[in-house]
DNA sequence: GATAATACGGAGTCGGCACTCCGGAAGTCA
DNA sequence: TGACTTCCGGAGTGCCGACTCCGTATTATC
């Protein structure tokens, strides 16, 4: 229900101070890091700190905790979705789908907690976070589909189970220590096992 | 270095009183109960009262939080490795494998948070708790050996990779919410991929 | 440059939770 | 049963982190 970008005036007013949007968007950027590194357990005052400004500030642009992670999580799910939606034309499916799906777990490997919360989100069923979610949800049903009819992944899988799949190789990945290497055969068996039997037959 | 099954006279003097040993394990069964549900930001005075004891009961038994969460996990590693190694002589290898894995996931899928912290065991290097996730990542990797000399499981993966999978699908398992057939087709999926091209081209 | 609206900082408040302490209850041994 | 030891309950303590408030600083407008 927030605006597009943060805070702007609706009804009439005055325009958000250029030094206000500023800050709103420092906060955003290190609460990503931040909850990224030390899961939302981090304090909302170290935040603050990193972000060079007041706890008080922060509340003002966030009234809330929850409302920061929440923010933070929008905004991610919204660039992810949009990646997934840059490759609907793409020449090949199946090239695509799983191209995006290593590309998601390699940059959860890099955030860690937030791959954690951001993925997670199913079981709250309101506020933006899960708007955002069920948005990149469907665009990677969208790219699976294409992928099934170009043959490159088995047409018996649908989508929960590839999605739960995408999520928990991520966090793997994140949590797993694994080096160059080991990620790369995680990711083949994944990508094997999605491919199936019919397509390793050719 | 705690003793096998909880504090028990070492030096002479009296043995523990029956009624402190059954408290003490009423409250592992508890703990477990609560922190998988809640996650370890559950409350410890959540555990006593469910536990049916006052507080300082639980701290003691278990001097801190941590070292209860700990005694968990302990026991919780401790039970799932001698799971594994009850395996070792299956006449199957690859179905010893397989069928441990399925488990385990299933398992994961009842316990959530539990697992979390439980399979995430692997960046503190001290402790109880790590010492009983390696046994655990121990016995996982021999179960594999055999799998793998059965040809049940194609041989270029290492432990490191198949171990995350194990946690990552466990993990999607448990919050996922996917059902008893969504579970079963991403359980064919990794299985296919363990599997490998070889097996499948039989 | 004057004025008014907006935003900032950070000390202070409040609530929650890990952990302590001790008087009393209950088990153990003779 | 009586004496002694162990154990228990739960009120109390201290700390930490989310959130508030208001005097001050900064920006927009004319």
């Amino acid at each position: 229900m927030s605006a597009p970008t943060g805070k702007q005036e609706i009804g009439g007013g005055r325009a958000q101070r250029v030094d206000a949007r500023a800050n709103r968007g420092r906060i955003l950027d290190v609460a990503e890091e931040v909850f990224g590194k030390g899961g939302e357990s981090a304090s909302t005052e170290e935040v603050a700190r990193l972000a060079g400004v007041g706890i008080g500030t922060v509340f003002r642009h966030f009234p809330t905790k929850a409302a920061l992670l929440e923010a933070v999580l929008v905004r991610r799910f919204d660039r992810l979705r949009e990646q997934a939606e840059g490759l609907l034309n793409a020449a090949d499916p199946g090239q695509a789908f799983l191209g995006f799906f290593g590309h998601l777990v390699a940059d959860a490997a890099a955030k860690i907690a937030i791959a954690e919360a951001l993925l997670d989100a199913g079981g709250d069923r309101d506020g933006d976070a899960a708007r955002a979610s069920d948005g990149l949800r469907r665009a990677v049903g969208v790219l699976l589909q294409h992928a099934q009819q170009a043959g490159a992944v088995r047409d018996d899988v649908e989508l929960p189970e590839v999605y739960a799949l995408l999520v928990g190789t991520s966090r793997a990945a994140a949590r797993g220590h694994l080096d160059e290497e080991a990620r790369a055969r995680l990711l083949a068996i994944v990508f094997d096992g999605l491919a199936g039997v019919a397509q390793a037959r050719r």
